[in-house]
RNA sequence: GUGGUCGUAGCUCAGCUGGUAGAGCACCGGGUUGUGGUCCCGGGGGUCGCGGGUUCAAGUCCCGUCGAUCACCCCA
């Protein structure tokens, strides 16, 4: 067999990379949790006619195909794995509906996979870790303005550059656009987004094939530019002077997310009427999450309000989500070197074997650690202990334990220090800070 | 899907107008006869992405192909 090459957008970490994953995703479920939701896993795959209910995803949806299936069997054509977690989701909640508590708050830590071309941060094949509030037929405002917050709480305990919510309401774009009398709303949003990317003239030049005037053009680009982190952003949209009742809607609403975001964790959301994105199948409140200094790379946070994704004849179960894209971030901060793990194993202690003969009583050492919770290896071989003490240290193993010869204590070693002292495997432990890697990042 | 760039050791790369495949780091062994990291010495490792063509001769030139990467599209 030829040497493998790596598949381009998916992913495989290291086991240092792969112990900072764990430790960002215990810190998430953990924070999950705190607030309340369950977890819930769906399956890898949605018939293909769930997953192109909405919008313009269709060709990035991966297709499940036999390959043993000839063309006449047709049993699996209508399988395709799921590109997020929210479309699984909706479709979970309308086929259990009857067996949930609504309103109902859940998490799901999952993969995902998209057919697009790959590049920093943007992968195949991907991990989110979204959370969702889902009512029956109406869902409170309320839940708009909570799930930043469980996200600014999620990602304050992580090691990363500060992130920041940018929030905006569709009805605002929606309606402001209706107010102006555009005819493709839709289209102007997509173009608006890219205010950064191109610059505003870049942005008048691309509406102008929509139809859009240069006078309506100022308007457009004098709606996105605003932004505040209080609900002063209101009347800087007033003084543009178009109206609408949606826009009205859309106002009263980004006003509310924003002012009970910075009274319970200032800092942490702002209205940015620029952005527009997320999937289509946002009707409210959409987020978009930047990291201070790494704002070139995207979102690794989005969501939003969808009023329809859920429903099905009568029943209706509008909901809101966020999903923290947690391959994009730790692809863009390992990308940077800017996370780093005291060690590629979780070992704390190595036992040394001195005799292949001392093996067992190493193994019965190995034992006393583990049963009080210090995470310990026996030595894969009676070598020099110049060796033993270097397989320690090239894995960031912090302790190396040297059995007693002949009755004599045994003594624990830590190979960063050089200190080495007595010790008793049934009660020495390590500090705190050596039980378990530590996960540092050059932002905190 | 469209366009640009790039494929040489595990990694970063050198290899001139074609002439027998190299360095640094990493890894292994020894100096160091059972307590590492420094230093010195030695060693293993490559169908030069793959296939074809031109040539006495191709890592080098040409064509194709695959892969990677960046941008567009779109998005976590």
């Amino acid at each position: 067999m030829s040497k493998p090459t790596p598949l381009s957008g998916f992913p495989e970490w290291l086991p240092a990379q792969r112990i900072i994953e764990q430790r960002f995703l215990d810190h998430i479920r953990r924070t999950f949790e705190l607030y309340g939701f369950a977890s819930l896993e769906t399956r890898a795959v949605e018939p293909l006619d769930q997953l192109l209910r909405k919008g313009e995803t269709s060709k990035e949806v991966y297709v499940l195909r036999r390959l043993q299936a000839d063309s006449t069997d047709s049993s699996d054509a209508s399988l395709g794995l799921h590109f997020d977690l929210t479309v699984p989701f909706a479709r979970f909640v309308l086929e259990n509906a009857g067996k949930l508590h609504f309103p109902f708050r859940r998490y799901q830590i999952q993969k995902a996979w998209r057919g697009e071309r790959p590049q920093v941060g943007r992968y195949r094949e991907f991990t989110q870790a979204d959370i969702d509030i889902v009512d029956r037929d109406t869902l409170p405002a309320h839940y708009e303005a909570e799930l930043p917050l469980v996200i600014g709480d999620a990602l304050a305990g992580l090691p990363i550059p500060k992130p920041t919510v940018l929030v905006n309401n569709r009805k605002v774009l929606q309606g402001f656009y209706q107010g102006l009398d555009l005819v493709d709303p839709e289209a102007v949003m997509r173009v608006v987004d890219k205010l950064d990317k191109i610059g505003p003239a870049g942005v008048t030049a691309e509406l102008s094939p929509l139809g859009v005037t240069d006078s309506q053009a100022r308007l457009v680009l004098g709606l996105a530019e605003i932004s505040a982190d209080d609900g002063s952003f209101v009347d800087d949209v007033r003084k543009l002077g178009v109206s609408d009742p949606l826009l009205d809607e859309g106002l009263a609403e980004l006003a509310a997310v924003v002012e009970a975001a910075g009274a319970h964790s200032p800092g942490l959301c702002r209205a940015e009427l620029k952005i527009a994105r997320g999937l289509d199948y946002y009707t409210g409140t959409v987020y978009e999450t930047q990291l201070a200094g790494l704002e070139r790379y995207g979102s690794v946070c989005s969501g939003g309000r969808y009023d329809n994704l859920a429903s099905s004849g009568n029943d209706r179960f509008p909901g809101v989500g966020l999903s923290i894209g947690v391959s994009r971030l730790l692809g863009v901060l390992f990308g940077e070197n800017a996370l780093s793990a005291s060690r590629s194993v979780p070992t704390a202690v190595l036992v040394a074997v001195s005799a292949e003969e001392d093996r067992r009583s190493c193994d019965r050492i190995a034992a006393q650690l583990r049963a009080r919770g210090i995470a310990t290896e026996v030595s894969p071989s009676a070598a020099k202990f110049g060796k033993q003490i270097k397989f320690a240290d090239r894995r960031g193993i912090p302790y190396v334990w040297f059995p007693g010869a002949e009755g004599a204590a045994d003594t624990v070693k830590d190979i960063r220090s050089g200190e080495q002292v007595e010790a008793s495997a049934g009660n020495w432990t390590p500090p705190a800070v050596d039980l378990i890697p530590v996960v540092e990042g050059t932002f905190n």
